[in-house]
DNA sequence: CTGTTAGCGCATTCAA
DNA sequence: TTGAATGCGCTAACAG
């Protein structure tokens, strides 16, 4: 059966020689107005736009990419798009990208049965140009993976010594020495820790825990919490807390929704915040400031992350930054607000 | 050069080729052994996985797909990753595309300054398997693109006549007119709108508004907000409505994060919520049940929108069910919460 | 169960 | 400024 017979039927039927022959052009000078229109008299580039337009035809990157090895596409692994915190992050490094002439598309990681390894490796099959890490990859193979390739890597939301490739964020063991501190310096002495169990997560918590106990703070209770996050389990955590019976004075939660929750099983029970037990959490997701009380919460750049991560991007894809260069602690805040 | 040396720096280096090299097999065994394994005798398996982890090598899909006219590739279109509502949807699409051996990507559309059309044309040019909008798409080339093709599309949170192949979810209209209806149900003779002024909103604001003014009850204010939804924004179009002294008995909220926002308003001026002002919002956000007030809302089966999405797609893709021919309408209900 | 041949749609390289 | 030849890496179709 040739070509054109049965054509309405078929895939991606339509092509770049399908529009050359439209055209009475080579397929190379339709290529080249798609790709480097420069090159090409305005009159011939009319022409086969025209054609274009008049067939109907639409690229076919699988064929482009696997000529030209360049797919300007980039892939973001996110744990799930339910996790508010990489919204801005995401937000910003897609508008750069874009603009940059690179298709951002995410992918959901890690909640179902695969490994990191095959994730990774079905990642890889669809040879974007960069990959983008919002979660951490534990996997030794999977690190190993992409070690050996020369896909750029950013990984975002983190700061350690030896990344991948590139890396852009901030150090969860100082954050998590940090909320400590911070309910320290409010004069708390007995405080519990309510905590999603993720893998960064657990980082904070130890190095939070550890810090407590060095200053001499009582860690009444430790509520564990596995992902993903929500305001129910943060709700049903403190009222665990507050069964105890040794209710303490502050109260520690590693995402701002896990407080919200919190907040609402300290109201329903009537004990007063942050008089009687103050809470401070991390995140500051964008209603953290405007719900009642306000919450309290140390607040991380991401935005500034998105932003510098799609430098970072573009530097080892198009300025010839080599491998492992690249690397940016930027820190975080507290926002005092209205729960501690 | 020959292929081989400086090896490691290539992009996507290793081929099938190599892996059949080193097994000492021909090319299309081992493409055999990675897609239809019953078809391979176990030892020469062994021999070709072997080889396969050896060297490294991981499948191009491009070239693959770009041969077999098959991406297992399936792209979702979302305004962005902050509307929550779209989540479980999402999260039950994802799983169930994921265990038929497809991969799920997310794109995120219509933030920036490229139009419906090229948004499209980008999608396509990857050649996925099939596309899911949970945008509607307004532009005349972009539906005409899509009808063009034969590439499945399955639009979800909505329901209409004609759709561009398969369609489920609910009607806008529909919930426009039963949350006008619940107010009216409540007693309320003086209504006030707050809305984010999308596409699909402005549907349910008209038919909403329609339906009040019908039943002879007097819309105090209509406070549209411009996407992205937040919080913020429904806190400061409350307080307009606060501050214009004409404040309504009911405040219907076009999503709840608007109503959450509007609740913060009405508590910082004293207004008790909901004996003085009620509220009605639209989502059924996960926390919606959580916070204090619990907000009061009309909730879709945003799980099962997923999971029949998925079964289309799979019915499309694989049962040869024919275009046009799967649409489901699946309703919506009233959550009457603390806020009504 | 395994291999051979051919070509998917396009961009690179060179030539005109 | 435009074109011809070539091959990217892989799988469909057929043969053995």
């Amino acid at each position: 059966m040739s070509r054109g017979e049965n054509s309405e039927m078929a895939w991606g039927n339509v092509t770049l020689a399908d529009v050359a022959r439209t055209a009475g052009v080579s397929p190379i000078t339709v290529s080249r107005v798609l790709n480097d229109p420069d090159k090409v008299k305005a009159k011939t580039q009319e022409k086969v736009k025209a054609a274009i337009r008049e067939i109907g035809y639409v690229p076919n990157m699988l064929a482009g990419g696997l000529v030209s090895s360049k797919s300007k596409l980039v892939i973001v692994l996110v744990p799930s798009i339910a996790h508010r915190v990489f919204v801005n992050t995401i937000q910003n490094l897609t508008e750069q990208m874009s603009s940059a002439g690179y298709q951002v598309l995410l992918s959901q990681t890690f909640f179902e049965n695969q490994s990191e390894l095959e994730q990774i490796e079905t990642i890889l099959s669809r040879r974007p140009d960069a990959i983008v890490l919002t979660t951490p990859l534990f996997s030794v193979d999977a690190r190993a993976l992409l070690r050996a390739r020369n896909t750029p890597v950013v990984e975002v939301w983190d700061y350690y010594d030896d990344p991948i490739d590139a890396v852009v964020g901030f150090s969860h063991t100082e954050l998590g020495v940090a909320m400590a501190q911070a309910m320290i310096d409010k004069g708390h002495r007995r405080v519990g820790l309510i905590w999603v169990d993720d893998q960064r997560g657990s980082l904070r918590l130890a190095a939070c825990e550890q810090h407590l106990l060095e200053r001499g703070v009582e860690v009444t209770s430790v509520q564990r919490i596995n992902p993903p996050v929500s305001v129910g389990e943060g709700r049903k955590a403190m009222q665990y807390l507050i069964d105890e019976d040794n209710i303490p004075t502050g109260v520690i939660c590693s995402n701002d929704l896990i407080t919200l929750g919190a907040v609402s099983a300290l109201k329903a029970s009537g004990i007063a915040v942050p008089s009687r037990v103050a809470l401070i959490g991390f995140g500051d997701i964008d209603f953290a400031a405007h719900v009642s009380p306000s919450l309290s919460t140390f607040q991380v750049q991401s935005t500034d992350i998105g932003k510098i991560a799609a430098q970072m991007l573009l530097a080892r894809l198009e300025k010839g930054a080599q491998r492992g260069t690249l690397k940016q602690n930027l820190g975080f805040q507290f926002e005092d607000r209205e729960t501690s």
